[in-house]
DNA sequence: GTGCTTGCAAATCGTTTGCAATAGC
DNA sequence: GCTATTGCAAACGATTTGCAAGCAC
C-alpha cells in the first residue's frame, strides 16, 4: 500500500510534509527521534520546521499509525512497524533493537496479566541490558 | 528489612536524604516523579534540594534498588517494587496502575522473545489505554 | 474565503552541570 | 583533614505554545 492511501485510511490529510515523515519512518526502522527525522528530511525540504515534525508525529500516534516509544529516558522515538514486537535498549551504546515475537504469542502474553476492566490499546515490551556488541 | 540495611546491602551510604527518599518510595507505590518526591519531602526536610533528589534516584536505579519507569512521555517516574509486575498507563487520566504478573509467568514470558546474545537486566511490560474509571 | 497546515520565535519545564559549602569518618 | 554528599544557581535541551503567513478545496 502506498503512503498516500495509508494516511487517508487513518483520516489524515496527506500533505507533502506528512508523506515525507511517514515515508521516512517506513524506510528507516531505526526508531528515530523527532530531531533525527527533522535533520534527515530538512535536506530535501529546506523550509521544513521542527514544529511540523512534532505536530505530525503527534497526529500519527493519536491516529494509531505509529507508536511512540518511551523506552529511553532521554528521547521519545517512533516506530511505524505494524507487527507486534519487543524492544531492547542497550544501556551502554544506547541503541534500540527490535526483537521478534511470534504472532500467536501475543495473545498468550495477555493471559499473564489480569486486564479485567481495562481497555488496552497499546502493548509495549521493553528489555534493557547489554547488546551483543557491548557485552 | 529496614531501609538503612537495604541501602547498605546495595553499597549505598545511608544518608538522611537517601533514607527519606527510599522510605517515601516504599510507602508510596504511586510511581512518583522526582518532583513529587521533592515536594513531599521538602516539608520535613526544608533544606532539601532537587539536585539531591535527582542524584539519589540516579544512584538508586544504577544500583538496582529501584526501577526507572519511562512509560509516560512527560515524566520519568520511579518504583521501588521488587516483585516483577506490569504497568498500565491510562491515556485519559494519566494514572499509572500496577498489574500483577504471576511470578512463575515471568520465566514463561521470556520464552516468547529471542534473547540470544543479549544480556538482559531489566524487563518492562507496559500497557496503555483507558482505566476502569475513565472508560 | 474559510479552515486546516505550516513554520518561525519565544516560552516552558524537567533534568543536568559547575562549583562551593557541608557533613561524616 | 580527606572524601563523599549536599544544594544553590545557571545552563541545557527537548518539546510546546502563540501566532502570523500560506495552502487547498
Amino acid at each position: 500500500m502506498n503512503v498516500h492511501k495509508l494516511l487517508l485510511k487513518h483520516g489524515i490529510k496527506p500533505s507533502l510534509q506528512r508523506i515525507a515523515v511517514m515515508n521516512y519512518l517506513l524506510e528507516h526502522c531505526t526508531h528515530p527521534t523527532a530531531d533525527e527525522i527533522y535533520l534527515a528530511l530538512s535536506v530535501s525540504i529546506p523550509t521544513l520546521s521542527k514544529t511540523t515534525i512534532y505536530n505530525t508525529l503527534k497526529l500519527f500516534s493519536e491516529q494509531g499509525v505509529i507508536q511512540m516509544l518511551t523506552i529511553d529516558e532521554k528521547n521519545v522515538c517512533f516506530d511505524a512497524g505494524i507487527l507486534p514486537h519487543a524492544h531492547f535498549l542497550c544501556k551502554k551504546c544506547g541503541k534500540i533493537y527490535d526483537m521478534n515475537i511470534e504472532e500467536q504469542s501475543v495473545e498468550e502474553l495477555k493471559k499473564f496479566v489480569n486486564t479485567d476492566g481495562y481497555k488496552i490499546t497499546e502493548m509495549h515490551y521493553y528489555y534493557k541490558g547489554m547488546c551483543k556488541n557491548c557485552v
